[in-house]
This record gives C-alpha cells, sequence and structure tokens, in this order.
DNA sequence: AACTATTTATAAGA
DNA sequence: TTCTTATAAATAGTT
C-alpha cells in the first residue's frame, strides 16, 4: 500500500526500516484498538524492536490480565519444563506422598468421590506447581536484572573514581589540600566500603 | 476499507461482528508478521474474544521471551502489586477449589479413605503454602537488599560525578579540552542513560 | 513530518 | 464459512 509493492523481507537500509518500523507499529496498535472496539474483545500488543526496546499496547482489558489469559490458556507448557523434577527437588514431604499413595492403594477403596477428588488432587498440584514455577522464573527473572544493573554501577563507579583521581592529580598543590574538606559532606570512601 | 466506511464503534449484529472479528484478526495477525520480518523485530499478538477465547501469534521470537520482555520492563509493577494478588489473578483454578468443597460435602460421601485423602489433601497444601512462602520471602528479602545496594551505588556515581565536576573546575583549560577523550572509551554517559 | 500514488484490507453482498 | 468486489485505509517513496 504505497508507492510500490514491497516483498516480505528484512528491510536492508537502515532509515527505511526504522520509519517502516514506526509507520507499522502505529498501524498495527491502531488495528488492534479497533478490533477489541467492534469486536468487544481485548487485544494486546507487544512489539521488541531489533534493539530490544519494547513498544506495547492493550486494549479492552489491561495488559496483566490478557498476559494472564495466554498463560492460564498455556500453563501446560510451563509443566512441560520438567516439573515433575521441580516438584520432586521442592517437596519436602516426600512422605506425604506416600501416604497418598498408600491410601489409594487400600483395597476397599472403590467409589466415584474418590476417583475424583484423586483427580483434583492431581490437578490442584498441578496448578500450584505451575504458579510456583512461573513466580520462580520471574522473581529470577528480576534478580538478574537487578545484578546486572548493579555490575554497570559499580563499573560506572570505577570509571568515575579512577577519573577523579586522574583529574585530582592534575590540580595544584592548594587544591588538594582542601579536597578533604570538600569530600565531608557526601563522603564515597564510606558508601564504597558498604558495597564491599 | 470496504463498501462502505464504518465507525469504530461495537457491531451490534452478532453475526457481523464474527466476521469482522474473523478477517480483522487474521489481518492484525498478519501484519504483526510483516512488521516483524520487514523491521527485524518480535512481535506478539494476543486476542481475547468476548466469549473468552484466545488466539495469539507471536513472530520473531516466541511467546514466552516477548512476554518475559514485558515483565522485565515493568518488573518494578510486579513487586509494587503484591505478588501474592498476581498469583489469585493467576490461578485459573479457582473452580477446582470449589470443587473440591462441594465434594466433600456431599452428604453419602462417608468412609475413611475419603477423610484420610482430605486430610492429606490438606497437608499437600499447607506444606507447599508454607515452603513456598519461605521461599518467596528469601528472595523478596534478596531483591530488597539488591535494591538497596542499588541506591547507594546510584547515590555514590551521583556524588562522584558531581565531584568530578567540581574538581575538573579546578584543571586548565588544557586538561578540559582533552577531556571528551578521556571519556571515550568508557564513556560513563551511555552506562548512566542505562539506569534511566 | 507531510504528501500522494499505489497497494492492501475489508464491508457488504452472494 | 468462503469468494467477490467496490471502496476505505495504510503505507512506500518522495519532498
Amino acid at each position: 500500500m504505497g508507492r510500490r509493492k514491497i516483498e516480505i523481507k528484512r528491510i536492508e537500509k537502515k532509515s527505511t526500516r526504522q520509519v517502516a518500523f514506526s509507520k507499522r507499529r502505529n498501524g498495527l496498535i491502531e488495528k488492534a484498538r479497533q478490533i477489541s472496539i467492534l469486536c468487544d474483545s481485548s487485544v494486546a500488543v507487544l512489539v521488541v524492536s531489533a534493539s530490544g526496546k519494547l513498544y506495547n499496547s492493550s486494549s479492552g482489558d489491561n495488559m496483566t490480565k490478557i498476559i494472564n489469559s495466554y498463560e492460564i490458556q498455556h500453563a501446560d507448557d510451563l509443566q512441560a519444563l520438567d516439573l515433575a523434577e521441580r516438584i520432586r527437588n521442592y517437596l519436602p514431604h516426600k512422605e506425604l506422598l506416600e501416604f497418598v499413595q498408600s491410601s489409594l492403594a487400600e483395597p476397599n477403596v472403590d467409589n466415584v468421590s474418590v476417583d475424583s477428588l484423586t483427580s483434583v488432587e492431581e490437578q490442584l498440584e498441578t496448578a500450584l506447581s505451575a504458579t510456583r514455577a512461573r513466580k520462580t522464573e520471574l522473581m529470577m527473572e528480576l534478580l538478574k536484572t537487578h545484578q546486572e544493573k548493579e555490575k554497570l554501577l559499580i563499573e560506572e563507579n570505577r570509571v568515575l573514581a579512577s577519573q577523579m583521581g586522574r583529574n585530582t592529580f592534575l590540580v595544584t598543590e592548594e587544591d588538594r589540600a582542601m579536597s578533604p574538606e570538600n569530600n565531608s559532606d557526601n563522603n564515597p570512601p564510606e558508601t564504597l566500603s558498604l558495597l564491599k
């Protein structure tokens, strides 16, 4: 829908690609808004640029709810990530499981209620596990992000400190004599030591 | 873009609305595919119909990764919103719990196995909750530590930067002329900007 | 950021 | 649903 037809393949020229990205991103989000209004539905659009910048929109309902819908429908995928092992590691109560099994093995137990309860119990466990696994995953990622931020900050500090050292070296003896007073009201050495 | 122009508001006639939903949903997903290829990016589209059915597509990367990008960028929101509530929203299995309760309430169910199963189920749940709670506690603590460290580092950076500014002010004009080159190999501005 | 020649999406109808 | 087609809307290339 432009001056000429284009093939659907990576646009090589960077400036052209960026313009197309911006135009089409807006177009996509507008289309999402329209369908959500016209058809009484909820739509989420997430776009991650090549450089990692995230653009998102949600219409009809908030992003969290829409993403939750997705995660609910895909709870099985979360389990697939070797849930069995996680449960094994996680459960400190192997005895409980054994007790469940022996209870179920009891010969005189033979009615629908027990069967359905068993199935419910399994489902409950699965649901709990999936939720737990997902939560852990999120928190781990959060931690990772914080750790990376920290690394950057520490490196940044190092750089600033070394630059300060270099600059101090260039000032006169009088200036150097004054510097302790300058430091007194915002003591970086103490802060640094806290970070060990 | 049809035989006539339509207003962007809920389509009242159900059949028309459904046809539009289907067509526009396909259109939206196709647009998402195109932008991801053309502009070398990742796009996720989630559509939830009024009746709760979910349609989704991801291009350029898998859904989980794209959703993770979103959740990482909104990590702070997640924390603030009391994780507990998120989990409550997430759990699609409230019905299961209800089913358990109604099953148990059934009058003609009256044998030891069911009772013991009930007790086991409760114990399982309790054990899971306790472990989960403890784990969450630990991770929250870890996060808090990281956040505090970060705060200190940021303050530290601020102090160092302002001191550098002051010291730079004391050096000669020639030194000042050199400083851009000094920065070039360890660019703090970029690092700082990452921290927003 | 605009403009506009074209292409593409789609509303209505079958 | 699916196809057809007239028309609206999106957008590629240009300024």
